[in-house]
DNA sequence: CATGAATGAGACTTCATTCAT
DNA sequence: TATGAATGAAGTCTCATTCAT
């Protein structure tokens, strides 16, 4: 029974996100033509633009996809009250997200200029940003603050730039997200 | 004494190099034409290409220029023991170093992916790596690792995304120094 | 008796000549995609190859249905002697025949470059011609070819392009078509 | 003396116009393409845009060198009272000014659906709406506003469409005033 | 009767760069 | 020291059209 059915509702939509995501990744946003993501699926631009209005709406795509957790994560953020237990769950979550959605925050990271003009690009920033302010939480002396961010930049970089450390990628974002809680109870302390 | 004997080297390429600074800041270095400097300044692109030989040119100028404290940093960081003296004074100096080469470091944060096929990509990339290399010198448990990249990630994003949090410059600019030799501390500890 | 036996032929058809003629008259023949004109019925560019051959298709059944009135005007004019009298009917009923074709006539006449290299175009710009070779029925001095020319344009245009004048439409047509008498009286004086 | 002088104030500014004029009026400006306008001056598509800023300009030039004489003509009949000799007047000087501006106002008129989005269709446009305005003048019975415009439509159009009358052109133009004062006087009268 | 998917051609435009003057 | 003129490559996007289902 239930033998592959008609693949008809061609999966291409979902090969054009892949590859895109893998060139965005390696060779940046605005240096990735729409002519070699079609070359390397083996299809036409005019194919590319069946599925997708803008190469911008590609990225949109990404972005709706793999960030939803993280969406998510901010919505239960603002239903709780700012206490230092839901901070430290932010922290923990926020860590645990970035495995999946690391890719899409490297674009974010590495093409901030190139993204800054386009609309995804600010959806994209927003998203970090509202993240840092929920930590945040209304303020307190300077010196609370720069920890705060500390310990959002520790997650945030940790989990996109620290691969130089080596070792058990797992181990290593645990190990980030602990200097990252101790930041935060000594901003909180 | 001494009167400005030398022959003026043209004031236009320094013009130059401000214009583009400036624009490879707000609007990118991909997105900014060299249509764009020459307008901005009154000139065609011609004469650009008269004080550089290419785009690329300028931004190597201006790293040049604005990085070589860093450089100088990081030869004196090379000539001396890996003690924790050492890598304090490291954080400290480039804490200030940042200052003024803040905006430098904002265009390669900010298009790391146009500039990574670009020899000066590489040239300012290393920078970084190497100051933080520093400040590991020799590795240490994972613990203590990521200690060390956090205490250097957050002076270095603590001089260029902390706007945010408002207050006088420079007193943030200690604050952030304070957390940041906080985490070499427990890092060396 | 005979009520409605024929099979119903898809009223799609019609549909997409009224979205079609809507589009043409408002955005221009080259400048309505049929995406467009697709998305107005909300169905797909398929659908309308369903329906007919090509884009000029759609133009020339709204030719053959818009237009037939004048062409059967140009063989009642044809099979009649060249008198005074029946260039005075060719105008009066040309006039009349325009309150329903006034909008295909408007689409020949705005796209007059887009439609030159079409077959249509040739088929639509022929029946205008053949119309005013009628009315000017075998020369005669300059002085009356230019007033049978100024009759017919004035009809023809009165019809497109008077608006601006306002007043009462039908009213206006028949102060156009008195004008245009007027002409054609001169012109065969 | 006086041989040559340096040809070096380059003449393909001029003859890109010369080039777009002609394939504006006989192929259309939508079916015009800046290929074709490069090719037939043996330069690339990158040049076109070194002297002009859009496809568009390249018209907008045309516009501006072209129908100079009727804003001068324009700007005249405002200046004056509407009499019946400023509106012979006006007549008089359009139909001389056509002879030079025709093939301007014969892509205007075959262009119009794809001008009609461009800024310079409506600069186009409302130089012949306002020319006719100042024939028109003040309104008056519906009778004499078919008239003034009819005078207008037969000047305007005699020049452009007349060429199936035959003959020598300044000739025709001549009785084509003719007829369109007389339309004047009744319409006065 | 209609759709989903795809194509090939071609459009306008921008860019970094060159070179004679 | 600088400019005017031009180029070649490439980019994003749109369109009419086809065809298996």
């Amino acid at each position: 029974m239930a033998n592959i059915p008609q693949t008809r509702r061609s999966d291409t939509r979902e090969r054009i996100q892949e590859a895109a995501l893998e060139l965005f990744v390696h060779r940046g946003y605005e240096k990735t033509s729409l002519r070699e993501i079609a070359e390397e699926l083996g299809v036409t631009k005019a194919a590319l633009y069946y599925h997708f209005k803008t190469k911008e709406d590609i990225l949109a795509a990404l972005s709706a996809d793999i960030g939803a957790p993280v969406d998510a994560l901010i919505a239960w953020g603002e239903s709780r009250p700012p206490t230092l237990e839901t901070k430290r769950e932010l922290l923990r979550r926020y860590s645990e997200s970035l495995v999946k959605a690391a890719p899409l925050y490297h674009i974010l990271q590495e093409n901030q200029a190139s993204l800054r003009s386009l609309g995804i690009g600010v959806t994209l920033r927003r998203r970090v940003v509202r993240l840092s302010e929920l930590v945040h939480a209304g303020g307190g002396p300077m010196r609370s603050q720069v920890r705060y961010s500390s310990a959002v930049l520790t997650v945030h970089f940790g989990a996109l730039t620290m691969d130089a450390i080596g070792g058990d990628p797992e181990e290593r974002r645990l190990a980030v997200l602990e200097v990252a809680l101790e930041l935060l109870e000594s901003a909180a302390g």
